[in-house]
DNA sequence: CACTGGTGTTAGTGAGCGTTAACGTGTCGC
DNA sequence: GCGACACGTTAACGCTCACTAACACCAGTG
């Protein structure tokens, strides 16, 4: 069990505040002086633990999409083994809230910086970020099947970006209270958001038809 | 349409290539000579046009947080003159979907490299942001007199969120069939978030209290 | 103590890029 | 025809910045 508190002190000190970095001012925006600044060391100390700055942008991609694929799959398998997927989908959400709320430099990176890697590393990050959308398209499938599986793969496409809003709203302006307030709060509006997904055609009683592409 | 917007040839198409580029590849990603081979014209030419670089993502970012901020104006004073707060939220809705699908670029931009701008820059696009994230909240607010204020900003933020996916949908993957097709889902979403963030409580399967005491 | 490997430092290099300089060319008012 | 001007070109400058080179310190190990 080598979860937290071994801290392999300065390499993942190092990308920690590279997430940080990038996600406050870009990639292109941070140089490896002030990335080195902020763990203690200077400048080109870095390319001890880095083989330059592509890597470590590589290696915080492949590993936030790795782990929210692992995370997405457990959840899968642990919510899932009761066959409801109303549960499920509820655990993913709940995992990718937590996950945006803990790691919020790394959940802006996840879809600001993917260019700036290498082929073969983007490609590895995209079939990651691709089999996590599938883990959540096959539940929301499951959960309402007249929904046509592209309207379904929007959807989820479109609450990851409410969910990934979390950046907007932490530090600035005062936002929420607390933590679990904002939890509390992404969890409705997903849970809405599918819902609404669900009720396809007709039903809405708020607003008009306007369901089909016939809307001129 | 195209109506008149072909009068300043080339001021506006260097501006929208220029939003193009730096979507797709981040402002530091981007070097002025591709913007003018993006227009016909190379490199330092463009500097007939602009002060420089940063000049023409400050007129991007004010041109849009201002277009969005007008918009939002006429439609909440042209629905909300039937003091239907139901039917304002749905105008500004089907506005700013609009808005995204019409200018995806802008979008993107338009939260991503807000802090490349000269500090009275990006000052006056905070504001116009701003402005119109007020806007949305007080028909919010109107609308489910219940909910807390930071809970409906929160909202807010989540559901531009949400619709600002639209850059994720577009091009790969072969996304949603038709245009049409898209408004009408991430409209339904949106609707859908909102119909939970009303629904203040109980009915959530996990229970919160929520607001209570951070008031303010 | 000498040796070695891990970790850090400062100085320097080379490329990329925004910007300016100097210059060319078509069009228009007179 | 002829300045004046708008618009574009290429060449070059200067700055930033990722990365490398050469050197220093410190912990174990024999």
């Amino acid at each position: 069990m080598s979860t937290r508190t071994a801290a392999p002190t300065r390499r993942e000190q190092i990308l920690s505040e590279a997430a940080r970095l990038f996600a406050e001012r870009g990639f292109h925006g941070v140089g490896v002086d002030e990335i080195g600044a902020a763990v203690g060391i200077s400048g080109p100390g870095l390319y001890r633990h880095f083989a330059g700055k592509d890597a470590m942008l590589a290696e915080l991609l492949v590993g936030i999409s790795g782990r929210l694929l692992d995370g997405g799959k457990l959840r899968v398998r642990g919510a899932g083994a009761a066959g409801d997927p109303a549960a499920v989908l509820a655990s993913l959400i709940d995992g990718h809230i937590d996950f945006a709320l803990d790691d919020r430099p790394l959940i802006t990176l996840h879809d600001r910086e993917l260019d700036r890697l290498r082929d073969s590393d983007r490609k590895l990050v995209r079939q990651l970020q691709r089999q996590y959308v599938e883990l959540w398209v096959t539940v929301v499938r499951e959960l309402y099947p007249a929904v046509p599986e592209s309207q379904a793969r929007g959807a989820v496409h479109a609450v990851f970006g409410l969910l990934n809003s979390t950046p907007h709203l932490g530090s600035p302006s005062g936002g929420l209270p607390g933590r679990a307030a904002t939890e509390s709060l992404l969890r409705r509006l997903a849970h809405g958001a599918f819902a609404a997904l669900g009720e396809t055609g007709e039903a809405g009683g708020t607003d008009e038809p306007g369901d089909a592409a016939g809307r001129g």
